[in-house]
DNA sequence: CTGAAAGCGCTTACAG
DNA sequence: CTGAAAGCGCTTACAG
């Protein structure tokens, strides 16, 4: 491959006055910027990336951390990062940390020593200070870390309640809600909105843990259509657990929504390809992805950020489960 | 951060001895070798990767391009890639190309540009010779690019063949295909292996282009079932698109498997999240990933390959649509 | 407007 | 066994 030395003979004049022109810095004299831009063509020079993240300290690549690409909730969030990184001219390099804190740390570490530009972080394993002395721009994606790194999440409550009020529309008198693992604030949301309709309409009611996991939520849901079998409605806290429960019915020989109405939340693709189709909380998951890689650009441009934090709308979508 | 001077500094070596010490390389006396890993550690010191791969020109990062993360073959894919190459120290920059030409010639130059060590392939937009002139390993992943480039695909015929074996054998008289993009290897070789089945055994069917989408499956499904409902076998040419049917069934009050047998390929995680659960050829997606990871890294380190073409095999899954 | 030089943080012949 | 020096391919003060 040709280097910039290469051009600078080819165009008779110094590397320096060929760097001018490629970063469009500093005077460069007419006839100059011609020569240089023939020679750059003729030799089909591209200039090396790495020889520049060097000196600039800046590699054009940021870091997508996340749990398991393998959920179902992170294929669409991961390409829309990588669709705003690719159109701004970034590359993102994948990571897996399935919440391990060395795994995440020890990404941290390769990513820093590759003057990695930016992370945006779906997981939440390390305490704060271990993410501010990273001291490189972030962005919380659907987690909260800190009130200091900006934050992406959806209205979780909000859809939450409007999931346990659609159940009671339609005539659930009795409502489970199959909840996400404790302590991950998305699944504290969601209990939250559910308990606060709940209590509010007076409704009976039974919560159980099925830690966002199908065979989990299944096992749960058998569980719970054995022993509590006035249960008419079920709220899933995710479009996962909600496969899980249509598993359980199945077996259990329960119909929905004819016997029970379900509705889930997340609004993955699963959810339409399920019979009966499922209803569910979608959250606009594209668009969180996007904007959070928007955010972490700007950071690393050290353009303004509007806004430290974004709660997204989500919208109710009923289907064939409700 | 401190860098090799800050260490030989504190050593009181040059920065020659402390690069043969973190190298491993040439002759270090045990008396200088000791004084550099105590400044190593008293510093913290980890040597910039950039700088390395700038001499060295190699990075540390494999390219995995494919067509778009967010189809549900790939994510267990990804995650293998993730997984080998991690343990081997290789960093991961994932590209969706949505199999656009200009969009893989765009992100081979910029993975050229960051000396990426080698690629891994499941699109093939480009020519053979493109390809070739990367001058870069290469793995091809469910697809085939050429001799020269180390492949690894499924048995597909193979297991089109015990579908529609498995579809006769549950009492199945007049099997439809639904298959994938002709052009596509995958998809031409599972027909291959429907047809090879049905024309032995004489059996009467029909053969729909559902191009592996759901949309496009559901509504293929639809015509197949009002224009041939003498159809009571179906071999999906993919789960997604075994999804697509499963709703179309649905709709025209058709039951699965009482009216109408049903098997899928691929093996995603979709399947068993069906009702009833999706009966499946199953590829060993994660091993292919794997696999795939450890071929390319042998071929970035100069080891040899035991083989250039990597058939792995499939296994029925018998679940609750046939 | 332009070039020589130093520097980004490493590695590796080459002498000694 | 060890260090000074050149080089990987760029960028940017600094002189002129």
């Amino acid at each position: 491959m040709a280097t910039i030395r290469d051009v600078a003979k080819k165009a008779n004049v110094s590397v320096a006055t060929v760097s001018r022109v490629l970063n469009n810095k500093g005077y460069v004299s007419e006839e100059a910027q011609k020569n240089v831009m023939a020679a750059i063509e003729s030799l089909s020079y591209t200039p090396n990336s790495v020889a520049r993240t060097l000196y600039n300290k800046s590699s054009g690549m940021i870091g997508l951390v996340l749990p398991d690409i393998t959920n179902p909730f992170f294929p669409e969030l991961a390409r829309a990062v990588e669709d705003v990184a690719h159109t701004y001219g970034y590359t993102v390099v994948l990571c897996n940390s399935d919440e391990e804190v060395a795994k995440e740390k020890k990404y941290f570490d390769a990513l820093k020593q590759k003057y990695i530009d930016g992370i945006i972080l779906t997981t939440s394993s390390l305490t704060s200070k271990d993410y501010d002395r990273l001291d490189l721009p972030m962005v919380a994606l659907d987690r909260r870390i800190g009130d200091h790194i900006p934050t992406v999440v959806s209205e979780n409550k909000q859809g939450a309640c409007e999931a346990t009020e659609h159940l009671l529309a339609k005539g659930c008198r009795y409502l489970a809600h199959l909840r996400g693992p404790e302590g991950v604030k998305t699944a504290d949301e969601r209990y939250k909105g559910f308990m606060e309709v709940v209590e509010q309409h007076g409704v009976e009611h039974v919560v159980l843990n099925a830690e966002f996991q199908i065979d989990k939520a299944e096992a749960v849901a058998q569980e719970l259509f054995t022993t509590y079998s006035q249960v008419d409605g079920v709220f899933a806290g995710s479009d996962v657990t909600a496969a899980g429960v249509m598993k359980a019915a199945h077996t259990l020989n329960k119909r929905i929504p004819a016997d029970i109405k379900l509705i889930g939340f997340d609004g993955i693709p699963l959810g339409k390809m399920l019979v009966p189709a499922l209803s569910t909380v979608e959250q606009s998951i594209y668009k969180m992805g996007a904007l959070s890689a928007r955010l972490l650009i700007k950071q690393i441009e050290k353009q303004p950020m509007a806004s430290m934090y974004y709660e997204l709308p989500v919208k109710l979508i009923a289907r064939e489960t409700t």
